[in-house]
DNA sequence: TCTGGGGTCCTAGGACCC
DNA sequence: TCTGGGGTCCTAGGACCC
């Protein structure tokens, strides 16, 4: 059986969870910002009319959103998490051959039939999505992911299609892709774009009909597996297993400059909890950890400093407190007072399975038991009852560095008060 | 006052070895 | 004055994605 590719896309991801618990939302224009409140990155059709730019800075687009009246949210990631959840688990309703590409986009294998026959399917897939969820999505249907995202976009951007296209065995393929802009290909990106013009490719079908050599020569294998996916040869494949992540990262912006190194220490232990927790969810243990300070490049008249340093531990670790005396004393070496700090940040490498850590000769017995079960239980008690209801005492208790969040909606989703209490009769 | 936070893969070039 | 060639490993940097 023939097998297609389906890229399922939630449209304004984060404008739609938040309207999915605030209808009032509908027909306005609404955009979400950035951690720190710092610029748009998701926007309503509405706001997008009124020419709003995504990752405009928001502190520029006050006059704007005053103005036409744009309702603005700080970004819910526990909220939008959540929902990504519920979306996911009723896609694997239709099939169980599915990768969770995004927060908000997934590729689905099935398989194909007729024309009809695929846009009906998507049609059902995207009804569903909306009934069980609330989420408004776009299917799109191609041979490869590369052309089921080109067919999402087409699906997405003409009314008539009702956000449903499938651009497999297409009888008007060509004349499509020579509609489509080069820029807009899954894998071109500004100074791919830029390049491809200079040299007069600007639509998908002539980067289709490009010379190999000259494409490998100038975007890389990468590049040419694209160029392979445009005509229809997959090369990318479907990756169910999500692989486990190679590295993590843990870095914020602050809410204001920060000059004290004690304040900078807390910062740093919370970025750490992050990221260890973020460890332990995938079973591993990192060997290498890194920490960044930088001050705030777009303040071009203060004086600017940026250092990282790295250490390898003696065992790799996922365990909260050993991090995060390592970061802090990391922290220590690269700390220069007298400047004003914007962001600080850790990156854990070199990531093995938790099962499989060599123990040090020299570091005998670890990681001790009690370490991983008072973990499990942080873990567990975080998840239950919302993020930081447990935390370390070197994360500080004010954080007055925090990162903005002045425009949040409530946790609709895990905010504890909302569980109702339910007597359990006595038998 | 105010400009996000994650990730991936690939390539070139240097260090080092024989 | 001349100063090969091939291999590996590592790092930095550049491109992309959402």
């Amino acid at each position: 059986m023939k097998k297609v590719f389906a890229l399922v896309d939630c449209n304004n991801f984060y404008v739609s969870c938040e309207r999915v618990f605030n209808p009032a939302l509908e027909g306005r224009a609404v955009v979400v910002l950035s951690n720190n409140d710092g610029c748009v990155i998701a926007r309503s059709e509405e706001a997008k009319a009124l020419g709003i730019k995504m990752g405009a800075p928001a502190f520029k687009m006050e006059h704007e959103f005053r103005k036409y009246g744009v309702l603005v949210y700080s970004s819910n990631y526990a909220l939008y998490g959540d929902m990504s959840d519920r979306v996911m688990q009723t896609l694997e309703q239709f099939t169980k051959r599915l990768e969770v590409y995004s927060i908000d986009e997934a590729f689905l294998s099935l398989n194909s039939s007729s024309h009809e026959e695929m846009t009906e399917y998507g049609r059902l897939i995207r009804y569903i999505i909306k009934k069980w969820t609330g989420i408004p999505v776009a299917v799109g249907i191609g041979p490869t992911k590369t052309l089921a995202k080109i067919a999402g976009k087409i699906g997405k951007k003409n009314p008539q299609l009702k956000g449903v296209f499938d651009i497999a065995n297409h009888p008007r393929m060509d004349e499509i892709l020579n509609a489509f802009p080069v820029g807009d290909v899954w894998g071109v990106g500004p100074q791919y774009e830029a390049l491809l013009k200079r040299h007069g490719i600007l639509t998908a079908l002539q980067l289709k009909c490009a010379q190999d050599a000259w494409v490998k020569k100038h975007l890389t294998v990468m590049g040419l597996r694209t160029v392979m996916e445009l005509r229809g040869v997959s090369c990318f494949s479907l990756e169910e297993m999500p692989m486990a992540k190679k590295g993590i990262m843990s870095s914020r912006s602050f809410g204001r400059p920060v000059e004290s190194l004690d304040e900078l220490k807390e910062s740093i232990a919370t970025y750490v909890a992050y990221a260890a927790e973020k460890l332990r969810q995938q079973h591993s243990a990192a060997s290498i950890l890194h920490v960044f300070l930088l001050t705030n490049r777009f303040k071009t008249e203060e004086p600017q400093y940026g250092n990282s340093a790295t250490t390898i531990l003696p065992v790799p670790s996922s365990y909260t407190p050993d991090l995060i005396r390592s970061a802090q004393e990391l922290l220590e070496k690269i700390y220069k007072p007298g400047y004003r700090y914007k962001k600080t940040g850790v990156f854990l490498t070199e990531i093995v399975p938790q099962d499989r850590i060599q123990t040090n000769l020299l570091v005998p017995d670890y990681p001790h038991e009690k370490n991983r079960t008072l973990m499990k239980m942080v873990d567990h008690i975080n998840a239950r009852w919302g993020p930081d209801t447990v935390r370390f005492a070197a994360e500080g208790m004010e954080k007055e560095w925090h990162m903005r969040r002045n425009l949040l909606s409530p946790r609709f989703t895990t905010q504890w008060s909302e569980i109702p209490i339910v007597k359990i009769p006595n038998s």
